[in-house]
DNA sequence: GTCTATAATTGGATAGAC
DNA sequence: GTCTATCCAATTATAGAC
């Protein structure tokens, strides 16, 4: 907090100018993906001009790895907070479930900033995917150790790889953002506890 | 057969180099993505110049659409020939494991057109994707069909919406050819087996 | 049928006024 | 901080020679 810096209220000023293009620039990506989202349109739903984000962004691939960090951030926090929610002495099975429901319901119904993260990772540069390559690494690895923990404690079943299982179990819910909508015929928590049951159930010791 | 058509080996060698272009694009599609896929790279691999591109097709996109159709009807061929083979008495559960081994094995295994249609599909312009609403529509519809016949049968679980997991298991299936690499850690058959296994045995009635 | 050359368009990025 | 004007590179598509 040296004297020198800027007035609160002007930091604030700035900081919102900043999100509200990150916001716009979710928004686009979330709907039209990478190669298509302009920098036209991202400045026109932030109410200003093309030249002008590069007052605060050094160029489009700064904001879009932004964005998809963010998403990401969204996602695990949601995550995070249902595993605390289900407790530490839950069940391997039971904190899949939970972990499950909070992801499917967190990337349909937050910000954009997670659809846009799904959407646009794999179309991305390759710069940027290797800029995100750590914190995405960590998002897969928390999927991994949910199922190895519930092979552990015996209750999922410990003939499948829980590295492959992951991957597959982090595609399907994914695929959600593809096709449901709000107004739609479904509930989100129906799908989710769907989602659930199949693929965890499937995972799942019957006795 | 009118006399005017041109002489059978006329014919043949057009349509091989028509051929070559298409394979040429499924390649770079596959590898790319469609906005990262450029008709001088499509044509340096089909070995000719971009601009020749245009005697055989109109356009980018009607090459693209046309790449996507194969890879669809690809795909459609090896589930139909395994569905064949489990005959039609098999168990629907039977019928469900023997189509996701084999479609998962379609697109590691096979061709670069169903890769490039997984990978391009949702990239695509939106008028690439109605025009091949119609097999996409019927490719869904065919994995909709199997669950439920399963669920009438007796051997999948009832509890769950046929569409909603025909969706996510397609997702699941899909996300395979984004990690799997043939000379990787995990033999192919293995996965699709794993899959089969937590997906529809996560289907599946346990008694 | 394929080539070379080039038109036409688009979109990311920069410069300088205000 | 934002705007306007403009540059520059890339890419689809066309024209005409061979």
């Amino acid at each position: 907090m040296s004297p020198t810096e800027l007035a609160p209220d002007r930091i604030r000023k700035g900081e919102r100018t900043r999100t509200r293009i990150l916001e716009a620039a979710a928004d686009v990506l979330a709907r039209k993906g990478y190669a298509a989202a302009t920098l036209t349109e991202i400045a026109s739903v932030a109410k200003m001009q093309a030249g002008s984000l590069y007052y605060h962004f050094d160029s489009k691939d700064a904001i879009v790895e932004e964005v998809l960090a963010v998403g990401m951030e969204h996602a695990r926090d949601a995550i995070r907070a249902a595993l605390n929610a289900a407790g530490e002495d839950a069940s391997g099975h039971d904190r899949l479930m939970a972990a499950v429901v909070a992801y499917v319901t967190a990337i349909t119904l937050d910000s954009d900033f997670t659809k846009a993260n799904i959407r646009c990772f794999e179309e991305s540069p390759e710069a940027t995917r290797e800029n995100l390559a750590v914190p995405l690494r960590e998002f897969a690895n928390g999927w991994v150790r949910l199922i190895e923990a519930g092979q552990r404690d015996g209750s999922l079943r410990s003939d499948v790889e829980a590295r492959v299982i992951a991957r597959m179990t982090i595609a399907a819910m994914n695929s959600v953002v593809g096709w449901w909508r709000f107004d739609g015929e479904f509930n989100i928590d129906h799908v989710a506890r769907m989602f659930a049951r199949t693929v965890v159930d499937g995972l799942a010791i019957h006795g």
